[in-house]
RNA sequence: UCCUCGAUAGCUCAACGGUAGAGCAACCGGCUGUUAACCGGUAGGUUGUAGGUUCGAAUCCUACUCGGGGAGCCA
């Protein structure tokens, strides 16, 4: 007999029942009597369980009442009606047949457990409700991510993982190096000679994929990177890893109008899509993780984006009355507690904040006609605050050149990136969307280290 | 990195200067429709680590390690 999954009984409408089936799975729990039991299995297909029901017919009876939670099993038997409310159905075993047993140090209780200890035992945590839902929902993300680009005529570039440029300007990097660090070759300086290293010259871990993707918009026209990033920082707090996943489109021929409309349509996209396509996941989530999430996504779905500039929020807050810890003073950045005001109490809803100072933001971001703004925006979310960060790029050749000259950046290292203004250079903007930050967004989930499966932070790379 | 709170049985917690306990899990037994099943029993501990104060420390003090929350950096 071929198996079924646990999805297909869900799926098929009654088309099995009263069938003879067989389930591989695992056992969530158990619970015997003298003469008969009940099993929650998990085929890993699907949110919910199946509840299978074994009596002493079974020529094992002994062995299956006494499984521990966590055993792997092949149950045959006929799927019917259950008398019970909790479960449309259900699978009377003819024969169980145990494949795997677990021992009685399972870790993982039909209990509550803290999110804290399931972090270190992160291989088995993805057997828990919480951690099958947001994993699922992680995957459906991912897809909806590539869907939605892929239909709207991008094209998704794979940019390094190795980068060669020391000078990206988004944050302390991890050097990789194959030289012994015990006795590593020197110059005639003293200093660590790195053209004898692996690659002749220093090399890093990326910390953004932007820039390499601006090469490939200027050939493409409409492009998007979707892959791992890292950064050294020494960041300590649940919206921060050592290493994470980011989507970054670039669009040619675009503004900052064009971008923001984009990271619109693309948010409300996958949310949409996820909503439609996890539906058990996010009722789950919605009653055990987050009250509010089903209600705060269907809004976003619905509402249209606010958009204000950096100008307009310094006024909003000073005349807000609110007693920030931070002062509020136009070319200061807004603080994590200026960004929540602002999505959470004023607007209520996701909010684009625009043309900020150009001190405070990155030299490629292109200069507005006022000559101390740049066309950069953030989005900012309720609960989770800044979800995007793009920007229209400096197209023109000498605007860039002067604000690196000002900035002491070594042009020499940019070459590449400023002969794409040089030969048929053009307007075009993009951003860079937090893949992890999504996934707490669309789940609830208060930590960063609770969506990625083996979260990499400072002290911490088991598994 | 800074501020702050915490660490006691496998898990979740209690004991707040005077003999370390409970619920769940595990193990043994009972129970004919359970669903965080229920009922009875057994076993389980150098109280995060290292010092100090005290007749006596899980409890008070110091340092360190790890974790939570907040901040900075940012996505």
């Amino acid at each position: 007999m071929e198996a079924a999954t646990v999805k297909e009984l869900y799926a098929g409408k009654g088309k099995y029942l009263h069938q003879r089936i067989q389930i591989n799975g695992w056992v969530r729990t158990l619970r015997s009597s003298k003469t008969f039991g009940f099993i929650e299995l998990n085929d890993g297909t699907f949110f919910s369980n199946l509840q299978v029901v074994f009596d002493e017919n079974l020529a094992n009876y002994k062995e299956v009442s006494k499984l521990i939670t966590g055993s792997a099993i092949k149950v045959a038997g006929q799927l019917t009606e259950s008398p019970g409310a909790k479960q449309p159905f259900e699978l009377k075993a003819e024969c169980i047949e145990i494949e795997g047993l677990s021992a009685p140090d399972y870790p993982l209780q039909k209990k509550r457990h803290t999110f804290e200890y399931l972090r270190t035992i992160a291989h088995l945590r993805s057997r828990t409700n919480t951690f099958s839902a947001v994993f699922r929902i992680r995957s459906v993300a991912a897809y909806a991510i590539h869907k939605f680009f892929q239909e709207n005529g991008f094209v998704h570039v794979h940019t390094p993982i190795i980068t060669g440029s020391d000078a990206e300007g988004a944050g302390e990097m991890f050097r990789l190096t194959t030289l012994d660090f015990d006795k590593p070759p020197r110059d005639e300086k003293g200093a660590v000679d790195f053209t004898k290293d692996f690659f002749g010259k220093e090399t890093n871990l990326t910390v953004s994929g932007q820039l390499e993707a601006e090469t490939y918009c200027m050939a493409f026209n409409k492009v998007y990177t979707f892959g791992p990033t890292f950064r050294a920082e020494n960041s300590n707090t649940p919206r921060h890893a050592a290493e994470f996943w980011m989507i970054e489109p670039e669009i040619a021929f675009a503004g900052l109008r064009e971008n923001m409309n984009l990271a619109e349509d693309m948010l409300k996209f996958i949310v949409s899509y996820v909503l439609e396509n996890t539906p058990a996941e996010m009722q789950f989530l919605n009653s055990f993780v987050d009250k509010s999430l089903l209600e705060r996504l269907t809004n976003i779905v619905k509402s249209d984006f606010g958009h204000l500039t950096y100008s307009q929020a310094v006024e909003i807050l000073k005349k807000s009355g609110e007693q920030f810890e931070y002062p509020v003073a136009w070319g200061i950045d807004l603080q994590t507690e200026h960004e929540r005001y602002i999505t959470e109490k004023h607007f209520g809803k996701p909010v684009f904040v625009t043309d900020y100072p150009k001190e405070i933001k990155a030299f490629y971001m292109r200069l507005n006609d006022d000559g101390r703004t740049v066309a950069a925006m953030d989005l900012l979310v309720p609960g989770v605050g800044e979800l995007v960060g793009g920007s229209q790029r400096e197209e023109r050749l000498d605007y860039l050149s002067k604000r690196m000259d000002e900035l002491g950046l070594n042009k020499e290292d940019y070459w590449w990136y400023l002969d794409l203004r040089k030969y048929g250079g053009v307007r075009h903007a993009g951003f860079g969307l937090g893949f992890e930050r999504l996934i707490m967004y669309l789940t609830g989930m208060t930590n960063i280290r609770d969506v990625i499966s083996f979260p990499r932070t400072p002290k911490n790379a088991e598994f």
